[in-house]
DNA sequence: ATGGTAGCGCTGCTA
């Protein structure tokens, strides 16, 4: 069984105590994790090496940051896209490695902020080059996940009410458009193969209440191609790390395969 | 009720 997750940490150093109690008790063995929020000089690899855990971070800042955990194994393979340099100039929101013969992206798809907003432009664009990243690092009949915080919720069924999100951003056509481009490379959507109930979400909002409300939305996947989704056989949303002291406005998810 | 909370880092930006 591999058992693989991704979580949006929202900070990794506001949320350490948090990742290392998840660490102990849901043992991934590969964790996709974004907005770690810090350059890759202060990433805790030695933290994690000590946890079991071999890693690659990417981050150059306080804003983004992605990284996968491995106790199967770790063989980088990049940093951003393979059109990006790695070294700063571009955003880090995407990186890749090889972890015990699966092939491995953590992705932070750009926010978009607002239908009418400059950003929306460049998360559709953003989304149109991961696909033709896709095609570079791997085919689709080998084993590969991807698996991050896309920022879109593909169906009305992944928002806690579909009638007051008109015209909002997440939801629109052109965002679940662009998501089913990047599925239709090759990946399916596994944690909605494994459970079709309405009503499972990932993130829920800080402000208001929102967790305590059901106001979620499910905007984090783990896209798995043909050969992966075949062997998973369980999925689920850790809504306990959601709760308690000093959570992210994210809940982990993870999938396992046979 | 056009708000609210969290994180970063320093005053406003991002989500």
């Amino acid at each position: 069984m591999t058992r693989v997750a991704t979580w949006n940490v929202n900070s990794l150093r506001a949320r350490i105590d948090r990742v290392d109690e998840w660490l102990g008790y849901a043992k991934p063995d590969i964790l996709c994790m974004q907005e770690t929020k810090m350059p890759d000089g202060i990433f805790p690899y030695d933290h994690f090496s000590e946890l079991g855990y071999e890693a690659i971070h990417y981050g150059h800042n306080q804003w983004n940051g992605v990284a996968i955990l491995s106790r199967v194994g770790l063989e980088p393979i990049k940093r951003g896209f393979f059109d990006e340099d790695g070294d700063g100039s571009s955003e880090a929101r995407s990186v890749w490695a090889e972890c015990g013969g699966i092939k491995v992206g953590s992705v932070y798809v750009p926010n978009g902020r607002a239908l009418d907003d400059p950003h929306m432009d460049y998360k559709l664009q953003w989304l149109t080059r991961l696909k033709e990243h896709l095609g570079k690092f791997a085919d689709p009949t080998e084993n590969v996940v991807v698996c991050g915080d896309f920022n879109v919720a593909p169906a009305d069924e992944d928002v806690w009410d579909i009638s007051k999100m008109d015209g909002m951003t997440h939801v629109s056509e052109p965002e679940r458009s662009a998501f089913r481009s990047v599925c239709d490379w090759g990946l399916t959507d596994s944690f909605r193969e494994l459970n079709k109930s309405p009503g499972l979400f990932t993130w829920w909002d800080f402000r208001g209440g929102s967790f305590h409300k059901h106001e979620g939305m499910r905007i984090d996947f783990v896209l798995a191609s043909n050969p992966m989704s075949e062997r998973a056989y369980f999925a689920t949303v850790d809504r306990n790390a959601r709760k308690g002291t000093k959570p992210s406005d994210h809940a982990p998810l993870f999938v396992d395969f046979g």
